[in-house]
DNA sequence: CTGAAAGCGCTTACAG
DNA sequence: CTGAAAGCGCTTACAG
């Protein structure tokens, strides 16, 4: 079976080779005896097209390149899960490639997808990223953007991080909290830039009276317990604590736990992305669920759609949904 | 950009397409002006070569396949990533597929690949599933096999599930405890077979005069939780539960907390995998880390050697590691 | 409905 | 060192 070529099957068949390709490719116009025929021919001979051979005269590759900052964590694994249902459901193959945080490395993994796929899924977190890549990206290829900052004619998909945050500082509020500090990420990080903007709206709207408290991070646990150390040492401290992101807040709850300040008796924590671990600490943290796996399908489908050539734009950010677990406990209750 | 072939490089260089073809692939018999007059025109044009007609006429892919259960999770994203830093090294592409544990598309999988990867790095970790994959890969494909059983001049990388398991009875039998429970995992893993094997034979030989006792688990948290509420039914209760994995040994601790148990004053409970969330609860989990970032690593290696034609054998199973935390500690002693 | 032939964009002996 | 030509294994108008 090592290397069986339309040619042996057309022989086996007794046709032409142009008609086993009709019949394989199900084209209509194939008598039904000559199709059977070409079927158990190339049932006996094992035949499987040769997938460059045929991306070559086709034009088509039945495949999708996905381009990612990387491909650790749950993150991206649950980003290309959804991505790889929907790319099975329609037979299509993937070509994932990352860059670790390296332009150059980000262009030749753009400039390879060049014959190897029929559309692009990417992401480029950071500002500039995505600038660069529209520049890299062959201007024929379609594709979609994944959580980049919008841009005019270019199909993008998104999480509605600004959204989320609101929701959470209104459930902050409503347990009772008015110091309210946000623990934001990168400052080149769009997802960042949104939840920070919306934290600092719904302070606005819902605490007038209030100024916003803002410490940096950088999305990692450790940064996270950095911030939550220097805010041990304010005056006051802060009644609840927005991270941007779950491993800040597990950062910051550490933080807080060495210096033997109860969570959420003595200060609320929230985080935003519903890690697994989120779940699982005590006391569990209140956090913004994200659905990757969906945004990942949404992405493969919007690009499945512009691949086939209808204009899809791109569509509305991805809800979110706020979970509730002790951490952001009403300020002075006891722990559960 | 969007449609320079080799052609149009050839035209403003002056020279033919073999030449250009030479040049860019750096054969050395180009003279050097000729070569710069090439590359000077591919980068005006940005001329990034056609990889399917590349792949056509070179018999290379510059592509590994991978085909796994499954893209989600810890581990696979580990596997990925592992394979994926190795492969980039070497300029290569990853093509990835999963199956989802149905044999149709494992087949289907497997197949697809022909024509599009130069070799193959293939998960299935149940009986069965390896011998059907051999039956359908093209003979002539290297491929690596990972966590396989072992087969006859079958490359196969893996983890030495038996001697972490052996390790891990070592470990509870110095923490003075003697009724060791096992948790097994499904009876069709390979990996969970090699984990009851070691078990078993390290109670054999370090507690000659107890019997082995064992539960099956399905390697998810919710069996772990059924495990425990059995175990907490037996009179007298063990000592120590040594599930076969992290995330039933997790489902184990919630039933005992849900008794009312402390672990480890009352019960020990010990895993294996080190996933993250081991050392996230309360108390620690003590448990056996396998580096799965290092495994698909290896086995990408291994695949590299053997597509350049070296005769490179299976490598040893990888070495795990006891990682000890506050789980596991001695009978009867304080929790800390 | 079927076949002969061109062509997809490269690489690689083969000459020179 | 360089070019003309064959060939990789398919698909797809074009005839018939």
């Amino acid at each position: 079976m090592a290397n069986v070529t339309i040619k042996d099957v057309a022989r086996m068949a007794q046709v032409s080779v142009a008609t086993v390709s009709r019949a394989l490719n199900g084209h209509g116009n194939v008598a039904a005896p000559v199709r059977a025929r070409v079927l158990a021919a190339a049932r006996e001979l094992r035949y499987t097209p040769h997938a460059a051979a045929r991306s070559l005269s086709s034009r088509r590759t039945q495949t999708i390149g996905v381009v990612l900052p990387d491909l650790y964590g749950e993150f991206f694994s649950e980003l290309i899960r959804g991505i790889d249902q929907v790319a099975r459901e329609h037979g299509l193959h993937l070509l994932v490639s990352s860059y670790h945080g390296d332009p150059d490395e980000q262009s030749a993994a753009l400039g390879a997808m060049r014959g190897r796929v029929d559309g692009l899924l990417a992401m480029a977190p950071y500002v500039g990223g995505s600038e660069a890549m529209r520049a890299d990206l062959d201007a024929a290829l379609p594709r979609v953007l994944i959580n980049s900052r919008p841009a005019a004619d270019e199909p993008v998909v998104g999480v509605d991080n600004y959204g989320g945050a609101v929701a959470m500082v209104g459930h902050l509020v409503g347990q009772g909290h008015r110091r309210i500090a946000f623990l934001s990420g990168p400052e080149d990080n769009f997802d960042a830039h949104e939840r920070l903007r919306g934290y600092r709206d719904a302070i606005a709207r819902l605490l007038p009276q209030s100024q916003p408290w803002e410490l940096r991070g950088e999305f990692d646990e450790a940064s996270g317990h950095r911030a939550g150390q220097a805010l041990l040492a304010a005056a006051p401290r802060p009644d609840a604590v927005f991270a941007a992101n779950d491993m800040m807040a597990l950062g910051c709850m550490f933080a807080f736990a060495q210096a033997g300040l109860r969570v959420p008796a003595d200060i609320a924590v929230a985080g935003f992305d519903d890690i697994p671990l989120a779940g699982y600490v005590h006391p569990g943290l209140t956090t913004i669920r994200v659905n990757i796996a969906e945004l990942g399908a949404r992405a493969a489908r919007l690009l499945i759609a512009r691949i086939a050539g209808e204009a899809a734009g791109g569509s509305s950010p991805l809800a979110t949904e706020l979970i509730v677990r002790a951490s952001s406990g009403a300020r002075g209750a006891s722990p559960s």
